[in-house]
DNA sequence: CTGTGGATTTGCT
DNA sequence: GCAAATCCACAGG
């Protein structure tokens, strides 16, 4: 079957971005895209956060997957950092809520916030050092349908109000302490991955994190540049770096 | 054991 | 723009 050619104005459209499938994350090493490796992670968190734009949170729900582009993150550095970050759960040290993030690079670290909602980051660094990315805005892929109904939208919601924030995007995808604290993203069992697929995001939005007291001034906010999914203000105070 | 406050969202003004 | 909602880790006694 012939595909039609789309045409606006006369204008042929930029190709889009092929869509994420489901079948993408079904059959692993597709050429589509491919889980994440360790080393990536085990990094410290100002390198991970930004590179981590255009890479793909997929979580397993019954035979398919709900999936996310992540457009926006922000670093949390650990207590071996000079000067330190006092903004970061881990800054006092390792306690039993923030254990995850003292452990090995690729796993979950989801916490409670303000009792209603939940924040999932990603645990950078070797095992023993503390540092992570929070994951603050997802572009849905995916198993919209079952994020409507997670987040208590109407059935055909769509767009940003879907992933646009840490406490939506965790509900959205349903993620919560109790079940997704600790997984490894990069286990092919495990219910909750990272993948990379095929996007290199050569140019990055650098802004202060968001949300925060202490430590405000730093620049360790990430997003990818004129994105409609990335959270907050329409206008972001920041400058754009390229990433090498 | 209790008091406190936070990497948020939502609804109302 | 502001405040309520509402949970739990942690610090202090």
């Amino acid at each position: 079957m012939e595909k039609s050619t789309q045409v606006k104005g006369g204008r042929r459209e930029a190709a889009p971005i092929p869509p994420f499938e489901q079948e993408t994350l079904e059959g692993w090493g597709t050429p589509r895209g491919r889980l994440m490796a360790r080393p990536f992670f085990e990094a410290a968190p100002e390198w991970v956060a930004p590179r981590l734009l255009g890479k793909v949170l997929a979580r397993r729900s019954g035979r398919g997957w709900l999936a996310g582009r992540i457009v926006e993150t922000e670093a949390y550095l650990g207590p071996h950092n000079d000067p330190p970050d006092p903004a970061a759960h881990s800054h006092r040290g390792p306690t039993p809520r923030n254990l995850v993030i003292f452990g090995p690079a690729g796993h979950a670290y989801v916490y409670a916030i303000y009792g209603r909602s939940y924040c999932m980051n990603i645990s950078c660094e070797t095992e023993g050092k503390a540092g992570c990315v929070l994951l603050r805005a997802l572009e849905p892929l995916t198993g919209m349908e079952e994020m409507a109904r997670n987040r208590e939208l109407r059935q055909d919601a769509a767009g940003r109000e879907l992933t646009s924030g840490p406490g939506r995007l965790c509900q959205a995808l349903g993620l919560t302490r109790a079940i997704h604290n600790g997984l490894d993203l990069l286990d092919p069992g495990s219910p909750l991955q990272v993948w990379e697929c095929g996007i290199v995001v050569l140019e990055a939005l650098v802004t202060p994190r968001i949300g925060i007291r202490e430590g405000a001034d730093r620049m360790l906010r990430f997003a990818l540049p004129g994105c409609e999914y990335v959270s907050g203000p329409k206008r972001l105070i920041g400058k754009r770096v390229f990433l090498g």
